[in-house]
DNA sequence: CGCCCATCCTACAACGTTGTAGACTCGCCT
DNA sequence: AGGCGAGTCTACAACGTTGTAGGATGGGCG
């Protein structure tokens, strides 16, 4: 059916190795000859196949990218940065859902199906540090996330702990003493809930502000229900608190929610801060101050270095850890006079 | 590096093709001959080299998912449905951003990186209707959407009119006749906004109310920013409405933020439904009446038609267009006493 | 004049897989 | 006994591409 550098030959009259030639651009071609064999590759319509060339070279100009779900806006808008910050490297971006499960994340790195990509961006929600020497794969492989530090792979992700305490310190500056937190993960000293609340309680350290453990709001995961539910918990708890602290933008619009139904005003009776930047937040009511991860720099970073450990240059340079740099951005869910 | 078939025959003392056998489950095979392989395959931990069997087969296991943005939710949302589909049909998804860009889009349809895959999901956001004759492309193609019908290829949609029809109803029900619409597309016949807006009208016309021009905001885009900015130019042009039908939910999130702000009160004041059922609606302040557009169906029935192109067994099968089921769901946005 | 080198092109093999054709052994039927 | 079909396995070619080795031509230089 489409027409391969054999049928391009013919009608050019030339060897197939010449059509090949012109087409990678080798240098040592007759003018007149290009030509004709340009004229015969259009007029036959034909563009490569890559099954071939990848069977060839090794390699398929795709990598591959595992997220727990698109569904959560956090992972859409960094599959987003990142199939954006992989075309600018002429790369393609396969896209695979674990649902932050470990079973199933345990059987990307080890399933075959994989291999038609040439390298795979990771972001793990359900293994855990223990697990960090799964990492250790025979193929190209960049981490992402909280979940595991000082694995055996290159390694990017944001400064959870400075941030959270930027963003802790946010809400003290506006004079509030009594932060509540939501979506910790009981027991987790790693993980982005782990670093996000040891970031928070630095930051009341250096307040001279007790840690107040009644404060704190546990949930499994980190969707706008368990933001809500977390906040129903505390009210009906009784604990006071006059700010909070969202470990992520979802999680705080959800209890956002709750408060403002509960007759709450934010920011005045409550101020609140999220995590990650969501487009979501820029609109909601009030809109959500929070914290920017710098997502795009993240990607940006994710796919260059996964793209070094592919071209093989690096060969036996060590695992890298990349921390990107954050901001914090106020909005009027914590706009206060200081 | 990786084992290949030759190393697992070399290893179990048989022939290349036996192996292959063994893989494919080929019936007649010796029980100790298929043991001996499989010992040796575990051993060399082998697996096959998808390159190779593409080559072959002239399949990949893989099919292409062109959107326009993966950071507007309604297509994140698509995506995650669309990737859990081919997953149970053990297909893998190569996504595209589009960015809604109609030369971008014709791109696609034209370019050999594609040919990486199987067949492609296409939801073009810039092409329109003249541009039909495009879709013409010799690999498999399902056009998801509502910028063209009647193409020459397989087409899944929602009802669009009808369920347009059934939001603006809703609204009339709860006693409401001066609905706004935010989202309109000056002159579009074709597409989400202008069957939409069909809808709209078809419903007014039915319960004898005149159509007023004056309450449609047209937007280019339909994101949050959009939405905001329709709705304060409806309020500054001082044309009167109790109800509000935003062409999806993001625009109506975007404009009920700042119907809030005005101080009009949801839905005593204005009466809101959208159209998308996103997640984020469930938890907004008020929660946001939609429509239900049977997003799992459409990537259902999607990735089966276009596996069974791929297949083959329709080869000449004229193009079929699907229309999924629709669902008014009613939230707080819209709960009025009937 | 003869040699060498650069230029331009070609033939062949190889990447790892699967389809095709066929070899060989049995047991069973005629 | 001879033939036939089913079961088991193998050799070979092919998918479309690119790397390697080398052939042919022509210009420059000793």
């Amino acid at each position: 059916m489409a027409a391969t550098l054999k049928d391009v030959a013919l009608a050019a009259g030339v060897s197939i190795k010449t059509v090949s030639n012109v087409i990678n651009d080798y240098e040592h071609i007759r003018a007149e000859t290009k030509q004709r064999v340009m004229e015969a590759i259009s007029e036959l319509g034909y563009s490569p196949n890559l099954s071939a060339r990848s069977l060839r070279s090794g390699r398929t100009g795709v990598i591959g990218l595992a997220v727990p779900e698109l569904s959560l806006s956090y992972f859409a808008e960094l599959a987003d940065s990142i199939i954006k910050a992989a075309e600018r490297r002429g790369l393609k971006v396969l896209i695979e859902q674990t649902g932050g499960d470990r079973d199933h994340e345990l059987d990307i790195l080890s399933s075959p199906r994989l291999q038609m990509t040439d390298g795979l961006l990771f972001s793990p929600l359900g293994m855990s540090n223990e697990d960090a020497h799964h990492l250790n794969v025979n193929f190209p492989l960049v981490l992402l996330g909280e979940r595991i530090f000082g694995g055996p792979t290159d390694h990017v992700t944001m400064s959870n702990v400075e941030s959270a305490r930027a963003a802790t310190a946010h809400l003290l500056s506006k004079g509030r003493r009594r932060i509540a937190v939501v979506g910790g993960h009981r027991g987790e000293v790693i993980g982005s809930a782990g670093l996000r609340l040891r970031g928070y309680q630095l930051a009341l350290e250096e307040a001279g502000i007790p840690f107040d453990p009644d404060l704190v709001a546990y949930t499994t995961l980190w969707h706008r229900a368990n933001g809500a539910t977390s906040m129903r918990e505390l009210l009906a708890s009784g604990v006071e608190f006059d700010a909070m602290f969202g470990m992520n933008d979802t999680l705080a619009l959800g209890a956002m929610r709750v408060l403002q139904e509960a007759g709450r005003t934010i920011p005045d009776d409550v101020a609140v801060i999220g995590f990650d930047d969501l487009d979501e937040g820029r609109y909601s009511l009030p809109t959500l101050s929070t914290i920017d991860p710098g997502r795009d720099e993240i990607a940006d970073t994710a796919v260059r270095i996964l793209q070094e450990r592919i071209s093989g240059r690096e060969g036996d340079v060590p695992p890298r850890e990349f921390e990107t740099r954050f901001q914090v951005i106020e909005r009027e869910s914590s706009a206060l006079r200081e």
